[in-house]
DNA sequence: GCAAAATGCAACTAGTTGGTTGCATTTTGG
DNA sequence: CCAAAATGCAACCAACTAGTTGCATTTTGC
């Protein structure tokens, strides 16, 4: 999950997608300066981590954001550093007593 | 950032370290069916990405998480996360005169 | 002082990643 | 029907990653 996210370019294409629209391939190559092959790798690798769904519509295929991994993601952020604020206080409480 | 948690050991190593406590190298190995030096770089890994500090403490070197480039990530996806459900509120207003 | 502990540094390897090019296939619009 | 558009599939390549082993260095405790 955390490596799908972890290029910039998917980072940018999660982004883009992040507004709930659908994008077909070129849609989403357009302005970045890479090849639509290596953009479709890319979203593959976002597929894969259930990040985004493709549907196929005539001759071209629509990519839309799927939003449960990524609050699963920022869920376990939030528990981790939650965590750490727990233990900080923890050890707050036995400095300062 | 994210890809520096893109990776199952790694990851695993900073849920050990987000109690907020300091740990050795050897301390974060044991357990983790590696080499020493594979945990070194993985740390070296999570340092570059601002995620952990080192300190030296006489001959072992201290591990400790610092939450600022995790807190950052976790408003990244929340502000994904939010924009998607502005996207789908938008949508339903559209829809739902 | 010295052996053991903890780490650092370097070289090497296999597998993965990010990207390319080339070509084939499916759909569309006139 | 047919050219153009959108995509899919495959081979290929350079660079990076995750891991290893081997050896040197610094600290510690007795």
């Amino acid at each position: 999950m955390f490596a799908a996210l972890g290029s910039a370019t998917r980072l940018e294409l999660v982004s883009r997608l992040s507004d709930g629209r659908e994008y077909s391939i070129t849609a989403l190559t357009n302005g970045l300066d890479l090849t639509r092959q290596a953009v479709t790798k890319h979203l593959q690798v976002l597929q894969h981590a259930g990040i985004v769904d493709s549907r196929r519509a005539g001759r071209e295929s629509r990519f839309t954001i799927r939003p449960g991994p990524i609050t699963q993601a920022k869920n376990y952020l939030l528990r981790v550093s939650d965590q750490w604020d727990e233990a900080i206080e923890r050890l707050r409480a036995t400095v300062e007593p």
